[in-house]
DNA sequence: GTCTATATATCGATAGAC
DNA sequence: GTCTATCGATATATAGAC
């Protein structure tokens, strides 16, 4: 059996991206400096350059673990279950519910891309491309099988993943809902923009 | 008779405040600097500070008129019908509409608002709370009239403005929808999310 | 009220010791 | 791999001529 890495805490990559996560979410990106970020993570501010070659850097892969985490929540909540309902339900829920929970990692993920370089926002950008994806997919399937009776299914796509993505604008975690609560108010919001039951 | 104001296209006033506008809608307040608004209105970079104390207050002058603009918007879509399906549809249809057409307008004042000083930003929140009030209201009262079958109103009023803010963020001039048509397909949700027909 | 020129501060990124 | 020290560029805002 091989050594383990070393502990997430001491790993300085992960230090620094955690404290640019929360700077970025906090201030935006063009407001954040270098130093902010290597002071939130203990170090020098010659330290992050270490670790990356500049700041957007830093961004491009913050913005890679939100979309592929993202990405992940959908596909999980998308398998395991028998009814088309069911399962937009669970997309719908774990996707919203994500975005509040991890509403700092949100912030960055959806708000801050436009500060990507053209290359690395472009990869970015194919992973969001997989969650539309996913999501209207199983739209156009649960018509298919008479389980919704919408006749916009890209509409309804596009409605229902720009309600989830706004959770990250507006969520405060002193607010009325819980993650948990708005993963529940928006599945039941799901079904009724589809037209089911 | 009293002689006209100045032409708007020679007012520097607005021609800074609509120059700030685009700059912070494509590149943000933080990465705009003064010498780039005061380019795009055609003059030198200490021009601005004839006319506004610093770069905050112009985004504080575009704050004020956007969400003016938004709550006359709002307010003018609830009179004028007499049924309270009605009325919302037209609230609804109009906030996206506007968000759509405007987005430029509507990106600065839906995501530049942290960078306002706290007295600044306070003023601002209390136009949002009168929007609110006037969804949320009309909601309360197609429930209480019987219109619509929610139980959550809270809830849907919550869906509905996030879905028509977010407007803002995703919209392009190139897309697939005009902002008729994205008014008329929000219009159709709210009914749907709010229980009506 | 607009300009040119600049004061003052701070940024991203680098150099070199340890 | 981390530090101290700093370079060069650029930012906001101001001074003073016209």
């Amino acid at each position: 059996m091989t050594r383990e890495a070393p502990l997430l805490r001491t790993d300085p990559v992960r230090r620094l991206v955690d404290a640019a996560t929360e700077a970025f979410a906090e201030r935006g990106f063009h407001a954040t400096t270098t130093r902010d970020i290597a002071s939130r993570a203990g170090m020098s501010p010659a330290a992050l350059y270490v670790h990356f070659r500049s700041k957007e850097e830093v961004l491009y892969a913050i913005a890679l673990r939100g979309h592929r985490d993202a990405r992940q929540i959908v596909a999980d909540a998308a398998g395991g279950t028998s009814t088309h309902a069911e399962r937009l339900r669970a997309m719908i829920r774990d996707f919203a519910t994500w975005h509040a929970g991890e509403h700092t990692m949100g912030r960055v993920v959806q708000y801050e891309l436009d500060a990507l370089e053209p290359g690395h926002r472009a990869e970015v950008v194919l992973l969001r491309n997989e969650i539309e994806a996913d999501v209207l997919g199983e739209i156009e399937a649960g018509v298919a099988a008479g389980e919704f009776t919408t006749t916009d299914a890209k509409g309804a796509a596009l409605v229902l993943l720009s309600l989830c993505v706004d959770v990250a604008r507006w969520y405060r975690a002193d607010g009325r809902l819980s993650p948990a609560q708005i993963g529940d108010l928006y599945a039941d919001t799901a079904m009724r923009v589809v037209g089911c039951g």
